[in-house]
DNA sequence: ATTATATTTGCAACATTGTTGCATTTAAAT
DNA sequence: ATTTAAATGCAACAATGTTGCAAATATAAT
């Protein structure tokens, strides 16, 4: 519980219940987790205006990041500071729909044309998890 | 035109206008397109059930395709024959917000644990695209 | 061309999700 | 303990997505 109190004073974030709850409810996941799962983790009854608002600021000061697998299902992680600049794979599990972050996986392209100019690349792999063989 | 009543016989779709006008749409457009684009370059002002339910019709017939860049932006492209079951990049222009099909680029990845059984990666190159370099 | 059948459409009503302003509450700094 | 700044909850609203059903339309058969 203190580190999440250091990460939101790192961030200039006042400490309040919802913050830290939220926070609590990703770190303390294997997988990263989505809206609806955050929500029936944190204990508190907090208002959707709330939960909203403390989503986008978590988003802006980076303290969580989204990984988008489809418009319907999206994820939220704590971004770790060593992970803040550094690409890394995902893994979607078809079976039980868990997110994995893959940082062992490298990844490489070619034959993109010249008049392109890349900045970042993602890769989203699906298939199925140790679990769901 | 004739085309567009071709694919939607091929597929066992009664030919209506609103899904000839939206099939057009994407066709004739270079970059794959979100719904309000879609909706804008469609004449015929259809109810949104009907946009809705048209979508979705096409979507599971697989005429169209969807491009997930993020969970608030989702655009649109006609699955061509031969790319139905061969994966290709997608370049996402942060100038621009258009999204460009790129079968030129190959892409590979490594170090996957072995615990993990994959069954297809997308990959989602971003960057700036030739108007906005 | 006309009719019969099956499908699609538009409307209404509703459910869900996201947004904004403002008074109240809470955190933190002095 | 008091002041100040920020977050919260509420209400009201906007946008988006969904369902049932009657009317309209497309297709197939005559």
């Amino acid at each position: 519980m203190k580190q999440i109190t250091e990460i939101l004073h790192e961030n200039d974030l006042v400490r309040t219940s919802c913050r830290e709850l939220i926070i609590q409810a990703i770190v303390e996941s294997p997988t990263p987790l989505s809206k609806e799962e955050i929500k029936s983790a944190v204990s508190g009854n907090f208002d959707r205006t709330t939960f909203y608002r403390t989503f986008k600021t978590l988003l802006t000061k980076e303290v969580i990041h989204k990984i988008v697998i489809d418009n319907t299902l999206v994820k939220y992680a704590i971004t770790e500071k060593q992970d803040q600049n550094k690409q890394h794979a995902h893994f979607y599990c078809l079976g039980c729909n868990n997110v994995f972050c893959i940082p062992e996986v490298q990844y490489t392209y070619t034959g993109l044309p010249d008049n392109y100019k890349p900045e970042q690349a993602e890769l989203l792999i699906k298939g199925y998890c140790t679990n769901c063989n």
